[in-house]
DNA sequence: ACCAGCTCCTGCTTGC
DNA sequence: TGCAAGCAGGAGCTGG
C-alpha cells in the first residue's frame, strides 16, 4: 500500500490522539508481522507517554518519554484506524464498515493501542493496526544513535522540502547503469518513493522508466527532480492514493488516484497535451511499469 | 559495488 | 458458479 504520501497522511491521522498520551494497554495478537515482534514490545511500551509522531521514508516513529522510539513500517497492506473514546460508535467508522461488509477483515488487527489522557487517566481511545498480507513491522529501538540503526543509516535523501534538486540527482545517479525505474525505487538514492509515484514522475519528466540513470543531461535530471517533489507535494496534499488498503485514519478515502496520469491506466490515452499515445504497462525488475511509449522517449 | 530476481503473505480480479 | 492463475502500494536476501 503505502508510500510516502499514505505514511505521512497516516502519520497526520494519528498525530492528534496518538501524541500526548499514555499507552495504558497493547493487545499484540500475533508473534509475528513480517518480523517477529522484539522481546517484551508490550511491557517496554506499557505506561510510556508517546511524546511525538514523526516520519521518515515509509517509516513511522513514536517517541516515548522512556527514551524509547516505536518504528513501525505498513509494509504492502498495513492500516491504522483511531477509535476515539466517547464518540459515537467508539469514535471513527464501526469495524464492521472501514474495510469490507462483515468485516472479514477483523482477524488482521493485531495490535491494539489503548490510550488515556495522561493528566486525567481518563481514556483518550484505541489506536488498531490492520495488516492482512503481514509485510509490515514494528520494533522498538533506543532514540539515541537512531541515525545509525540498519533501517536508517543507509537511506536516502526526502523528496519532500527543497534538498532534492537537478544537481543532487546528478549526483546520485552518476555512473549509474540501473534502469531510472530501478533507480527511483532505490530507498539508499531517495527515499519514500515507490512504484506509483515513480512512474507518474517519469511520466511528467517524459522520461523512459527504461533509461539508464547514469544517462540523464543536466537538463533532464533537474526536470525530474522537479516533478518527484512535485507530486510527492500534491499526493500528500491528497491523501495519498486510495486504491485497494489505503485509508485516512478516519476511514476518509485518499484521492489521488484520480490524478494518476500512467498508474494503473492501460490501455487509456496519454494524458500529456498533444500526445496521441497510450498508456502501456510492462514488468521491469518484476514490477508494474506504467509508461507512454509515444511522449517517455 | 551494483543489479536483477525471488520471496514473504492474503485477497481481489480475471479468464476459462 | 467454481476454480486457478495472476497481480498488488515494500524491501531483505541471494546470486551473478
Amino acid at each position: 500500500m503505502p508510500e510516502l504520501p499514505e505514511v505521512e497522511t497516516v502519520r497526520k491521522g494519528l498525530s492528534p490522539i496518538f501524541e500526548g498520551a499514555r499507552l495504558i494497554r497493547i493487545e499484540q495478537r500475533r508473534a509475528d508481522l513480517r518480523f517477529p515482534f522484539p522481546k517484551d514490545f508490550t511491557d517496554q511500551l506499557t505506561g510510556a507517554v508517546v511524546t511525538s509522531l514523526s516520519r521518515r521514508s515509509k517509516y513511522l516513529l513514536a517517541d516515548m518519554d522512556n527514551g524509547l522510539v516505536l518504528i513501525m513500517h505498513l509494509g504492502m497492506s498495513g492500516s491504522f484506524r483511531v477509535e476515539e473514546a466517547g464518540k459515537k460508535g467508539g469514535g471513527g467508522q464501526p469495524d464492521a464498515v472501514f474495510h469490507h461488509p462483515k468485516d472479514k477483515n477483523a482477524v488482521h488487527d493485531h495490535v491494539v493501542f489503548h490510550l488515556e489522557h495522561p493528566s486525567t487517566n481518563r481514556p483518550r481511545g484505541k489506536i488498531i493496526y490492520n495488516d492482512p498480507r503481514r509485510f509490515g513491522f514494528m520494533t522498538l529501538t533506543p532514540r539515541a544513535g537512531l541515525e545509525d540503526h540498519p533501517y536508517f543509516a543507509e537511506l536516502g535523501v526526502e523528496p519532500t522540502g527543497n534538498i532534492l534538486d537537478g544537481p543532487l540527482l546528478m549526483t546520485l545517479f552518476t555512473g549509474r547503469t540501473a534502469p531510472l525505474k530501478s533507480a527511483l525505487l532505490n530507498q539508499k538514492l531517495i527515499a519514500g518513493l515507490g512504484n506509483i509515484y515513480v512512474c507518474e514522475a517519469l511520466h511528467r519528466s517524459g522520461l523512459s522508466p527504461l533509461r539508464k540513470a547514469g544517462t540523464l543531461s543536466q537538463a533532464e535530471a533537474d526536470r525530474l527532480a522537479g516533478d518527484i517533489r512535485q507530486v510527492i507535494a500534491e499526493a500528500i496534499e491528497a491523501g495519498g492514493s486510495s486504491l485497494r488498503d489505503h485509508r485516512q485514519t478516519d476511514g476518509e478515502l485518499g484521492y489521488f488516484q484520480h490524478r494518476f496520469r500512467v498508474y494503473d491506466r492501460e490501455g487509456a490515452p496519454c494524458p500529456t497535451h498533444g500526445c496521441n499515445g497510450v498508456i502501456e504497462r510492462f514488468a521491469q525488475s518484476g514490477r508494474s511499469s506504467f509508461h507512454c511509449p509515444l511522449c517517455q522517449g
